[in-house]
DNA sequence: GTGGTCTAGACCACC
DNA sequence: GTGGTCTAGACCACA
């Protein structure tokens, strides 16, 4: 697998994984690979599967049982979503904005601009 | 120098010139670097920087002065800008605010947001 | 046998032969290993046993026919348990209640805590 | 340093770090450690006081400085009584009241012993 | 100097 | 087999 520099690897397998569940190859209450597996089939150590591991557990999309493996969580879905969401909030959104200042683009420009793709997905 | 996989290298050439512009490392009027002398620099084929002078030079960027060489514009940094904004309103914005559709942030979200950092600037 | 060093052997070796009393391994009426037979399995030194077998047997837990052994008494169960629970009313109950009011853990809170455990267990 | 084998080893010294805060031997917004110097101190390798400085950051207790170290947070004493409390509520207080059931001790009696240490302290 | 990430290899308890 | 922890040693960006 090709992984990006400026992002740490177990940061990028985060996302492969929330991808994943995200895109419904691995299913709710699935088990997924075990360290050892994905570390082996995207050539990386186990450690930092683990490490990826370790965020998604406590980010409440993945769950492990002793002995046996790590499992999609019922509410990995909404857990997903919701980091998602809170990063967009504190990050991308801040940052689009200050976009749209240094380019001068007004508040009002935004909201139309959001309105028409509100409409043009209704239709 | 690093280029990314994902986008064309002349492309990526453009936005190094721009960034150059926009941080005044080269002043308007100035000459810039010939094809063969920024190819070199950064590894690169002269025709393949031809091409991104050419797109520059489309967007009123720099200029020509034929057996001499590209010179900054006068109207480089507006140019810029104005190409930038474009680019912001038609691709950026509205992946922006799909992603805020996915995510269900509302639109009042993002409208105090924005407010909320127009006045952390003030400050 | 691994022992703890914040805690005198003998009172160990109490602790260890009340478990087998209460997980069954060893019954009612039962003969019990020898000060000699314990001590070489768990290598420690029979006086050391023997100070524990006195402990237990003060404590009618256990008794003793002479040149035959030690038995378990009939009583040993609810010996055990009177044991158990002086220790926990005098000793782990007040510091569960001292940590408490550190936490700043109010008493209906604990109230409402133990009866959830109540419910708990009747399903 | 001396570490118990019946729990992780960064456990531990986030245990030791906390307790250090609140004695106050290392108030609030100061240094501490390096992960280097304090793998040294107590012989541990630094990556394993990183991962303790990493549960406590993540926790609120300390924050991090780009290239100049950890430092204890303003909040610091808040969030570990905080953490305590939640263990408490969720792993001692459940553990306790098993406990008591086991030995059959009444919740009266557990009330009117929680009373007696009130007035106790009082005095 | 600092934290942060990653690897390789080891050992453990649990199932 | 599984996760979980730990070590030793390496390299990086940042200050």
């Amino acid at each position: 697998m090709q992984f990006t520099n400026d992002k740490a690897i177990y940061l990028q397998i985060v996302e492969l994984v929330e991808e994943k569940i995200l895109q419904q190859e691995w299913s709710l209450e699935d088990r997924i690979p075990s360290v050892r597996e994905l570390g082996a089939a995207i050539e990386v150590n186990p450690n930092t599967v683990m490490r990826a591991y370790e965020k998604l557990q406590q980010e409440g999309i993945i769950y492990n049982k002793r002995g046996i493996g790590f499992f999609v969580a019922t509410q990995a879905r909404d857990s997903i979503l919701k980091t998602k969401r809170r990063n967009f909030l504190t990050h991308e959104a801040p940052l689009f904005f200050k976009t749209a200042k240094l380019l001068s683009v007004e508040l009002e420009t935004l909201i139309s601009l959001y309105k028409q793709i509100e409409n043009h997905e209704k239709n």
